[in-house]
DNA sequence: AATCATTGTGTCAATTTGACACAATAGTAC
DNA sequence: GTACTATTGTGTCAAATTGACACAATGATT
């Protein structure tokens, strides 16, 4: 019980070291649960773009989502919030887990250790890293322009993707990025979105623009736009949008407490 | 890694001595994997009730939700089927995992070892059963008539309970009953449900009264009836159900192939 | 001033939904 | 057997929602 309670700061420092892969290989257990791990698919939206936050392993040419471990005194959310803070610089941003993935092909552990061979670290079967790992998936949706991606200790780039030029990503994280998407879709069905993946005040426009890139399909600006005020969750401003090179559309903003009901009660319910 | 491929029935003989608990809390992290367990909220349908199987735990008042552990050779789905199979003797059931409970207050680690050493068993913190769990919850949707219950070497009994008879549950398990019921409500929404629910033939009513029993509340009989054919998903059968007190209902089935579709792409999608 | 892409605002028919009416049927009471 | 009752099968109809589309207004560009 003793280790659950060793100081977090000093297992902070104990990490920063010059071999950083080979002290967590060594003393990871200390501070995580084995063989559980987590995923962040975090969505960004630019220039009408859906995108993903990728990072690119170290010694691989294959890229990643950005992972991370739990620790014996958080919970999985406070796990997720740190993995994103430390990607994005962001905090306290709607972070939803959607699937845990436990497939025994996932980890492909004789690899796990030539790549750590091939690295110069000792490590052996059990070993921290080298073992089975069970993967809770969480998305976010972010605002672009406020993200400062930051690569870890274990990959050495961190980029936003177009959703459509992923390509192949290491083990099963296509997978899991397939499968966010997926829940992603169905929550559109009935929860608002965008409070995180858009500005403070938008146009129009712009959140349809969203929406279609998020659905991967065209939809009927008029239409789209009876229905989004009739959900009750916007405000539209008195200002209209500068600059634009046609006609300034309107200017909207969520309604921060009809919002937050909507994601609560649901937006039309079904039955 | 040797522990991995231990031979299972060798470890199933280990398990099954006369002192289980003290096995299994000696044992235990050869076959499973530490930290990791998962619960199912199995529902079935009875005299147009909704249920839930309940465990009665040994030396406990207070009941609880079946559940397990995830052997080092088993996907969370296997071990589900399996407790669902231990439980029930029924597998191969619709069984989906709808969240993780990782708060850090869901384990109480010294009531787990005051309430082993008054079994008599030795235990010391760290121990299997006496460190920190996340547990996955998984619902399953049962037919009522060929579960038989059977309690496991924890517990002293297996019963059906009213949906609106469970009381109080021990640790977070009416937490996760209620997120079960909350996401199948939801999922009512978009997928079909009743397959396993219900027996392989049934009435329009008998339909009705279990949505009406997972919903809470009453719906119209014309409208559901209209609106559950338009789906696609039943077909109605020759035959007529009788016995009843009164106008004798047609019988219908699911339609397996549309069943299965449904399933998959959803029932009217939303956008 | 004409052009052009884009936005604001409707309209209208088709479809879906919600509320309800009425006839048919199978037991029960007499 | 006949009346009664509760329940089921089938529709109807108005209201609300949805999908497809038209037209005027605006703001930069030429």
């Amino acid at each position: 019980m003793k280790i659950f309670y060793l100081c977090s700061q000093k297992l902070n420092a104990l990490m920063e070291g010059e071999h950083n892969l080979a002290r967590l290989i060594r003393e990871g257990n200390l501070r995580y649960l084995p063989h559980l791990s987590l995923d962040c698919v975090i969505f960004g939206f630019h220039e009408g773009q859906l995108k993903v936050l990728l990072l690119k392993m170290k010694h691989k040419s294959d890229w990643s989502l950005p992972g991370g471990f739990v620790a014996h005194t958080e919970t999985l959310e406070q796990a997720a919030d740190r993995v994103l803070n430390e990607r994005t610089g962001l905090s306290g941003i709607f972070l939803k887990q959607f699937h845990v993935f436990s497939d025994l092909s996932r980890s492909d552990i004789p690899q796990t250790l030539s790549e750590l061979r091939r690295d110069g670290i000792e490590a052996k079967v059990g070993d921290w890293l080298a073992q089975r790992y069970i993967s809770v998936g969480f998305y976010a949706l972010v605002s672009f322009s406020k993200v400062v991606p930051r690569a870890d200790m274990l990959s050495d780039a961190c980029e936003w993707r177009d959703l459509s030029d992923v390509g192949k990503l290491i083990l099963d994280h296509n997978q899991i990025l397939g499968k966010a998407l997926e829940t992603m879709r169905l929550q559109l069905n009935y929860q608002p979105i965008g409070y995180n993946l858009l500005p403070p005040s938008f146009t129009m426009p712009e959140l349809q623009r969203l929406y279609e890139a998020i659905l991967g399909k065209k939809l009927d600006r008029r239409n789209f736009q009876r229905r989004m005020l009739g959900f009750g969750i916007l405000r539209r401003l008195p200002e209209r949008k500068a600059g634009g090179a046609h006609k300034a559309p309107y200017l909207y903003e969520f309604d921060h407490e009809a919002y937050k009901r909507a994601l609560l009660e649901g937006l039309h319910g079904g039955w």
